[in-house]
DNA sequence: CGTTGTGAAATGATTCACAGCT
DNA sequence: AGCTGTGAATCATTTCACAACG
């Protein structure tokens, strides 16, 4: 589909917002949602909804709004998620466990299909119904499985190597767990969830907010 | 200190990245660092490393760089995280067992002080030195802790009404690992993580790529 | 009616470029 | 020499306001 180069990136990364949105609405049964109500519902104003709906295509009917399962299934198609994405998993500790046992994922399409460690001790165990392999057969698995997405959820002193065999095995994407900055060739896309920088920047909102209390 | 409200809201989420890679090089042995070194570990130019410095005051010398320690801690206060930040988790499913585990929150202050559960086989147990209460108890708790941030690690289902028991306990500050939006007063922050928006969006950075391929 | 889609205006953020300091 | 801090210029995003539509 057309060029998404002029497309603002923070338009695009709304998306997933308003995917989940919709989720919800289609879910309790709505036939339609108007720019107004997902806004609301999002904390965004009307128009920023139109206009970013309005950057990949025609999707709404003026005096009516959104069909719910209609921009659902656009939504899906343009994101790249109206097919399944295999999955492996790098670290089988405890936020590897955690993710294994996160059923939401696989609604998505997004299907752990193998899970990988380096420890002696974890390797052959089966958690959550996935055996783990040593880490030692990642390419192979990643080859094997055709997967695209690789999940790093290892200790911190790991997480370079470990980004590097994903490299090495043609993973299109990463995401981090660990609190390293990959460095990775510019093709492979990576996407970092970090709980110590969203706990700070949540004690920073908080301070921010009882200093504002204290000047009023 | 003067007001804030003139800084960047990207400048201030950036803050804590410029944390994290200070704590390496003060680590390393690392007296100064310039801007240009700051920006190349983050992907960022210099301008804008000096940039977002200079919202907050003047930490550098010209012809040396920041002094690192020095750096370290004024960021630490402005953020406020200089002090201690007693947390409450709820939920001690499989998230917050990792959470629990998760050692790095206490170097920056972060302690959870207790957990809550509802369900009546956790409660009474132990996980990682912390034993499980009740659900009922969670108002008392926040308050004889002096709790401010409070952590939502539970089903979806139930996470509005934990929010609820939140807002009424007086937390000030939410970190919420439900895909649910959280319906609270303004004075209170929350901040987000969630695992399958995390994903979503890598999926379609990974799709963008692979178009931008195509084309070329 | 109410609602979308969209140019135009306003706001916000980043980059540039350089004076001034060490 | 090397580097910071910053006004000015550029670039990006959001909001406004309204014509066109069902």
């Amino acid at each position: 589909m057309s060029s998404r180069s002029r497309v603002p990136r923070p338009a695009a990364r709304r998306l997933s917002l308003y995917l989940r949105e919709l989720k919800l609405r289609a879910r309790d049964g709505s036939a339609t949602i108007s720019s107004r109500q997902l806004g609301e519902a999002l904390g965004l104003t009307d128009a920023q909804v139109r206009k970013d709906l309005a950057h990949f295509g025609h999707f709404g009917q003026p005096g009516v709004g959104y069909r719910c399962v209609d921009l659902l299934e656009r939504l899906r198609m343009i994101m790249g998620i109206d097919r399944a994405w295999p999955c492996v998993l790098v670290g089988a500790g405890n936020i590897g466990r955690a993710l294994l046992s996160y059923r939401r994922f696989e609604e998505d399409g997004f299907e752990i299909k193998a899970v990988f460690d380096r420890s002696r001790d974890i390797v052959g165990t089966t958690i959550a119904g996935h055996k783990v392999r040593p880490i030692e057969d990642l390419a192979r698995g990643v080859a094997s499985l055709k997967a695209e997405i690789g999940i790093v959820a290892v200790p911190a002193d790991a997480a370079p190597a470990v980004a590097a065999m994903l490299v090495d095995a043609r993973i299109r994407g990463i995401l981090n767990f660990t609190p390293c900055r990959l460095d990775v060739p510019a093709a492979i896309c990576v996407r970092n969830v970090d709980f110590s920088v969203a706990l700070e920047q949540l004690a920073f909102d908080v301070s921010l907010a009882a200093a504002q209390d204290d000047e009023s």
